[in-house]
RNA sequence: UGCCCGAUGGUGUAAUGGUAGCACAAACGACUCUGACUCGUUUUGUCUAGGUUCGAGUCCUAGUCGGGCAGCCA
């Protein structure tokens, strides 16, 4: 059983997807290419989940390729542990769906030369895309930094850019504010000759950080705060995690990042509504150094955010480190590790956030849409099991010990042929606690004294009587089984309006069950800017209970619905050979539970 | 009192000058050996004011409200 079933998600149109096809009707692109570029410096999340199924999904939808890029042009910020991370994330993400649209590049390879229309143009082709690409790696921008730097070196013969001597605190300054003008840098028209050199030492290390910046000259007064000179690139005498020590000038984000879609031959940048203000600026980059080939262009969207959860790396970070969340892979945490380990299936996570929409309007998402898109994957990939997770023991006063009655039960309702497997009916069992009621509630259709009630794939008991300790605590049910209700029997069709779930005592499994549930109890945890107020004190639960034997080889790639309770999977992480550890995905939709 | 972006039921999203639709949520009902699934029914909407037009959610103007922008972060 693979988590992948394709989600079949009507073909999305949006205003993103309108301008694509546009170009594809115009002819503008030999081939669609866009690019997810994550700064190597955190964990994907669920946020992330729906840059990427843009990303891929219009590349997708026009066979194209989106290139992984890794945006790693601040070395102080950047670690290569999050480089696999996030390339596993993606892989996960995307396996079944878009693997062959993910553009990776032959490990090592750099931009090649050619000359067009007489002019050098630099140009790194994805290896023939695919996720199964044996020594593959992630584009990195810090593959760049040699093009980059001619660049920039033709930027300053063409007197559109100059090296300034402002000192970081003189440069917030000169910039003015966005009600007031800026004024031009002292350093601004420094003769290109006196630039070049300039910038050559800027590269050979001679100057301290901070202490000198090469920036485009553009207009100190533009009502655009981006265009008012900015930085392309700083001083950092610091080792680089991919290029170690090459270096002590480093791009800045929006130098760097229109060249690097540029160079890979990126059609469609698709980024979040932030980046707005930086469009004219990765444009005028772009048309300042009069490349040869069609330029990129980015558009930006909205990003999902859903209710009762945190999309920050900043708030992310403080629930970890807090220990409100135990790792990075938590599965109450919106990560794709913990989203994963959780037992969410990739397909759902693409259902949800495809269907969010691409649009420029700032929105929440309700968590209710995710758990949907979570109960309908699961739906038809989970195998149902038996399993009891507040077990109260039942006898079964006319079944001999010893006796085993076999039933059939179904693996997958949903399917066209469903799959029974065995399961053993024996004179003890254990049944939900909260499937028996000593003084039932109106409309109770479950197990009370003298009632009836259909052990699922079994038959229908009886509960005669209620045994209770000293503490009036109820220690066994003592029922009668109508053996002739099993299938096959004569009476197999007599109606009991209700039916649970159970597993024989003697034969059952023991298992941690973790019942996870949302991480705050409000909607929007940080509205008022203290969300650690707001976390769910019941958002994990750990129960000891009882699962059928069949459980026993469960692997952590299998989804399962304990019938009547949820979806679960084994915990990854903490299930081994001999212990059963599984994790609540998500309660089954529960309509009873709402109603009282 | 700058520039830019946005506004359609509770939420999200369609309608590209021509019947405001879909999904989630909610409510009710049918079915049921999962109070699940499935199916059916219902409630709720174009920010405001002008204008253009035979006709405006859509185009124009003004306003209101929300968001972004003053990192040598991305």
């Amino acid at each position: 059983m693979t988590d992948d079933s394709n989600a079949a998600a009507p073909a999305p149109s949006d205003f993103i997807r309108d301008i694509v096809a546009q170009d594809v009707a115009q002819k503008r692109y030999a081939k669609i290419v866009t690019r997810f570029p994550p700064e190597p410096n955190g964990y994907l999340h669920i946020g992330h989940a729906k840059a990427i199924c843009i990303d891929f999904g219009i590349a997708k939808e026009n066979s194209g390729q989106c290139n992984l890029r890794m945006d790693d042009t601040n070395p102080a910020k950047e670690e290569v542990e999050y480089v696999d991370a996030i390339v596993d994330d993606i892989k996960w993400l995307i396996a079944g769906w878009a693997d062959q649209c993910l553009g990776l590049k032959p490990k090592g390879a750099t931009p090649s030369v050619q000359t067009i229309n007489g002019q050098p143009d630099y140009h790194l082709a994805a290896a023939s895309p695919g996720a199964g690409q044996a020594n593959a790696e992630p584009f990195f921008a810090s593959d760049y930094f040699e093009q980059l730097h001619s660049y920039a070196v033709t930027l300053i013969q063409r007197g559109k850019a100059y090296v300034c001597d402002l000192s970081p605190k003189e440069t917030d300054e000169y910039r003015g504010a966005p009600d007031r003008p800026g004024k031009d840098s002292p350093f601004r028209n420094r003769s290109v000759a006196e630039n070049l050199d300039l910038f050559a030492r800027m590269k050979a290390g001679e100057f301290p950080d901070g202490a000198r910046s090469l920036r485009a000259k553009i207009d100190m007064a533009s009502p655009n705060m981006w265009l008012r000179d900015p930085l392309l690139y700083r001083i950092r005498h610091i080792a680089h995690h991919h290029t170690g020590d090459a270096w002590c000038i480093y791009p800045l984000y929006d130098y760097a990042h229109c060249l690097s879609d540029y160079l890979e031959g990126v059609t469609h940048s698709l980024c979040s509504l932030e980046f707005t203000d930086h469009r004219p600026l990765y444009d005028w980059v772009l048309e300042n150094l009069s490349l040869p080939r069609p330029l990129p262009h980015q558009y930006e969207f909205s990003k999902l955010r859903p209710t009762y959860t945190l999309v920050s790396k900043r708030k992310l970070i403080q629930l970890v480190t807090s220990g409100a969340a135990d790792g990075w892979d938590d599965p109450r945490l919106p990560t794709l590790r913990g989203i994963r380990r959780r037992g969410v299936p990739a397909s759902a996570v693409r259902r949800f956030a495809i269907g969010a929409g691409v649009t420029k309007f700032i929105s929440t998402t309700e968590y209710a849409v995710f758990e949907h898109a979570i109960r309908e994957e699961l739906n038809t990939l989970a195998h149902r099991r038996l399993a009891v997770l507040k077990p109260v023991k039942v006898v079964l006063t006319n079944i001999p010990a010893g006796e085993k009655f076999e039933c059939a039960a179904t693996n997958d309702p949903q399917s066209e042929k469903p799959a029974t497997r065995p399961i053993q009916l024996t004179r003890e069992v254990f049944i939900e606690s909260d499937d028996f009621a000593e003084v039932p509630p109106p409309k109770y259709f479950r197990l009370k004294p003298g009632g009836e009630v259909r052990l699922k794939y079994a038959c229908i008991i009886k509960c005669d009587e209620v045994i209770k300790d000293g503490a009036g605590q109820i220690t066994e049910l003592r029922c009668t089984a109508d053996l002739s209700t099993r299938a096959g029997g004569p009476n197999v069709d007599r109606k009991v309006k209700g039916t649970i779930h159970w597993v024989s005592a003697t034969l059952a499994l023991d298992a941690e069950v973790r019942l996870y549930d949302r991480l705050f109890t409000v909607p929007e945890p940080d509205a008022d800017g203290d969300f650690m107020k707001h976390l769910n004190p019941h958002s994990l639960d750990v129960v000891k209970a009882k699962v059928e034997p069949s459980l026993e080889g469960a692997t952590s790639g299998q989804y399962f619905q304990f019938e009547r309770l949820g979806y679960f999977v084994l915990d990854a992480k903490d299930a081994k050979p001999g212990r059963l550890v599984f994790n609540r995905t998500i309660t089954l939709r529960d309509t009873w539970a709402k109603s009282p």
